[in-house]
DNA sequence: TTTTTGATAGTTTTGTTAAAAAAGTCAGGA
DNA sequence: TCCTGACTTTTTTAACAAAACTATCAAAAA
């Protein structure tokens, strides 16, 4: 019946919760099912009746991560005056995700190669829907009149992306702390503006 | 006597010739001391006459990559029409000698954390030294007059080669594969002109 | 005195196997 | 339909012997 699906929902948010939690704070392979089981005071087979395994159980939960985080973005992104502060938005937001969430991508560090092919469906996901939501700006930004014509904003975006990942990855891996401290956070979200600053000014008259 | 080291620095040469070979065809770990004199038709111990131990030949081989490198890049870099040129051919031969010696870096990747502190010496000289060639491209480039005065070249330089750093990492992480094929490293040199060209003009009046 | 080597000591990697831990299944109860 | 305890299967861990490799050294060769 209906209201059993409803129910089914909520346990389910449960476990994806009780589920965050653990993989935030001990990473993948040092959570265990009787763990997440244990928090829930339930037992492990219920989980295995919810989900049909652990990764499926991981992957659900980093699917509502990235659509949390894609609401965000959606939410906000139609507010901004200008490009600039829509890009600002972006960086702020991204990054506030990927370091309240660290330790959860241990997963990704660790395997880094093969990884199952339904995460890589989400990476995409995410990435074509910052694409798609930032490309929009870029053309609203056009349509002002602000910066030049651009005939192709999902590449033009891309790039930045692109660019914006190796300010993070460069600022890491100069000093070989693998999680960035303080300082680090502002020297990387500096840069980040800089470089920001310049490109719009490249699309500029 | 000093004939006696010119012989030495001969002998030297081979050795790092032969180790080069190596380690770019099979990897660090997968290259023993054995098969490098082999190889000379030495014995081992020699390698340890002139070799303290087998990390600091690969780093001594590294060394003389990072030497040659930066010894395109200096011979050229001031026979440029304009900035854009110089950075171009900056991309193009740290391109060239990454792809190159692409498994020759095994090293690295296999041991990301903790790695000598004498790599990273040379990782970080090699930086620098880029970093000061092309601030120097940017100062001349301020001094003819078509882009504005830059308050301070090397943060401006830092933060395009972070930024093309993160082309390259962003286009390989994509596609799953970790060698880049033909076709994606024009991808990524066609974004990196592209970038450059943005970049470039950001900077102009 | 400098260069070279075979023999060998010391260390790391690899392979094996048994025990422990965790993942995943299932018959049956509420 | 939701849930559990007991069970099976798979994966991880620990211990340890064998093999491979790094590194050393006394002594020979140049």
């Amino acid at each position: 019946m209906a209201a059993g699906n409803d129910h089914q929902d909520i346990k389910r948010e449960k476990i994806l919760e009780a589920s965050h939690q653990r993989f935030l704070h001990y990473g993948y392979s040092k959570t265990t099912m009787n763990e997440i089981a244990g928090d829930l005071s339930m037992s492990k087979a219920l989980l295995y009746y919810y989900f049909p395994d652990k990764s499926q159980l991981y992957i659900a939960v980093m699917r509502k991560l990235a659509n949390d985080y894609l609401k965000v973005l959606e939410d906000h992104l139609d507010t901004f005056k200008n490009l600039k502060e829509a890009f600002v938005f972006q960086i702020n937001i991204h990054h506030d995700f990927i370091v309240r969430n660290y330790n959860f991508f241990d997963f990704f560090r660790l395997n880094e190669q093969n990884l199952p092919d339904t995460i890589w469906e989400i990476v995409g996901q995410v990435h074509s829907a910052e694409l798609t939501l930032l490309s929009k700006a870029v053309k609203t930004e056009v349509e002002r009149g602000s910066i030049k014509p651009v005939e192709n904003p999902d590449e033009l975006v891309d790039l930045l992306l692109d660019a914006l990942h190796g300010i993070r990855v460069g600022a890491v891996s100069q000093k070989k702390t693998n999680f960035p401290r303080k300082e680090h956070l502002d020297e990387i979200h500096d840069k980040k503006l800089l470089l920001i600053d310049i490109f719009i000014k490249g699309l500029m008259y």
